[in-house]
DNA sequence: GACCGTAAAAGAACCCTGTTCATTTACGAG
DNA sequence: CTCGTAAATGAACAGGGTTCTTTTACGGTC
């Protein structure tokens, strides 16, 4: 089961069983020396270790464990990657660059602010374990992410928010976000407070709320996802108002 | 330089340059067997993670540093903790044990929230890296942390809240406070667009920021936080009068 | 008081990481 | 044709967590 049928080629037989998962490619059996063809490029490795994580959890993020799933060691990633630390940034990168923004372009500032903020936790939430992981990550300059936020702000700053404000509450949102994306990433039944009688008040809105998701068939992350996006908004009105904002001219 | 000089004496002097930080204890110099007076403790190994954590980064957070810092062999510690997991769990347990939760038993649910939040926050702001580290992990079932929930939940159900309603509101509100202090963990100026010229409201966004916290003192972070959580008590509150919700007699 | 199971330490290994280095080979420009 | 460079292998290294054996001390029992 562990041993697939090695060619009995008379060469050195290496790059055999360097990772536990049966490599999808039989076997490269490439000799030393720089290949004819190109067998690794940057995008490649990046879109390996986003594939990996999704299959195997965090976990498969390993420098061996990408280079064993592309058949190659360890050592020949390094000449396409500095180290681990760029190689997981390159991944949030990967992701980040799929969250949508057009809807600044056609709806009122609010109600882009929900769509974008709902697309933006379920890209992440399309890759669970990556959330943990790119989550703590602080953001690489000259990333693909500050146009997103150029997109934001702008938007923000043409309904009439003062810019320093409309950074603050995109900072604040986003905050939202990535919890909300770490409390999807955790287990479901993660705050079961299970049968104790301690903490009566707990328990009894915890079966109670099985019951209400268990009805409508939906998740208790979403809910609490689009209650708290609810009331964010809300408040984002009634300070708009407050402070009498109104769209600039164009 | 890698090979520290062994000493040639007769007697065995190990446990001498296991981390590369001068323990503080000049040389426990423990022969093997059961010492005569305890050693460690669980209590013990936890608090040192704790504090080598805040002085020396995520990073401290390893069994042999931990078993370096207390002038013990790595092993030792197998006999009190189960494992690294177990041991950041304990380490989260001993964090979440200091958030107070007494605001909610002598002010109004949404001025106890607030206040709730706040303490949340600064309770894991006080010790920056834990929070990347602690904010990923499951919480472990039968943990002080339910009651606190417990807490909460009861205070909210006796404003009016229905159960279910009550917890999914403190799950969104408490995936705003883990956001937040992860974007507190993150650097200051993370998000620094730097000199582009392709996001120009970004920039300029930023820039404004810049002056306005220059002039207060205050922190990006902690204005982010404020602006986002008053957002989201008035959201809370329109729901509380939307649903018609009044306190339960008791 | 001698005995014995158990607890708690040392110490030595094991296996798995990320990473570096020397080596080998192919490509591409002058 | 030659030479510098790019891109792979292969062999290390350092440093993690963990486990296993050994040694010693404690605490209860006949």
């Amino acid at each position: 089961m562990s041993t697939p049928a090695k060619t009995p080629a008379p060469g050195p037989e290496t790059a055999e069983r360097t990772g536990q998962h049966a490599p999808p490619v039989p076997a490269p059996k490439r000799r030393v020396g720089r290949p004819t063809k190109r067998v690794l490029s940057r995008r490649l490795i990046l879109e390996t270790g986003l594939r990996l994580i999704d299959e195997r959890g965090a976990h498969g993020v390993g420098m061996r464990a990408i280079a064993s799933e592309l058949g190659v060691r360890p050592s020949a990633l390094y000449n396409h990657v500095a180290g681990q630390a760029e190689l997981i940034a390159g991944v949030r990168e990967l992701i980040s660059d799929r969250i949508a923004t057009d809807m600044f372009a056609s709806e009122p500032w609010d109600a882009a602010l929900a769509g974008w903020a709902t697309h933006y936790r379920n890209t992440f939430a399309a890759h669970p374990p990556t959330i943990a992981l790119l989550a703590t990550l602080p953001l690489a300059e000259e990333s693909v992410t500050s146009q997103m936020y150029e997109t934001v702000i702008d938007a923000l700053v043409r309904a009439g928010w003062p810019g320093e404000r409309a950074l603050t509450l995109m900072v604040a949102l986003e905050s939202f976000i990535l919890g909300s994306a770490l409390d999807l990433a955790a287990d479901d039944g993660m705050l079961d407070p299970g049968p104790r009688r301690d903490v009566p008040a707990f328990s009894a809105a915890y079966a109670e709320r099985a019951g209400v998701l268990a009805a409508s068939g939906g998740r208790a992350a979403d809910a609490a996802f689009e209650l708290g996006l609810r009331a964010l908004l809300t408040g984002f009105r009634a300070e708009y108002a407050a402070l009498g904002l109104r769209p600039r001219e164009r």
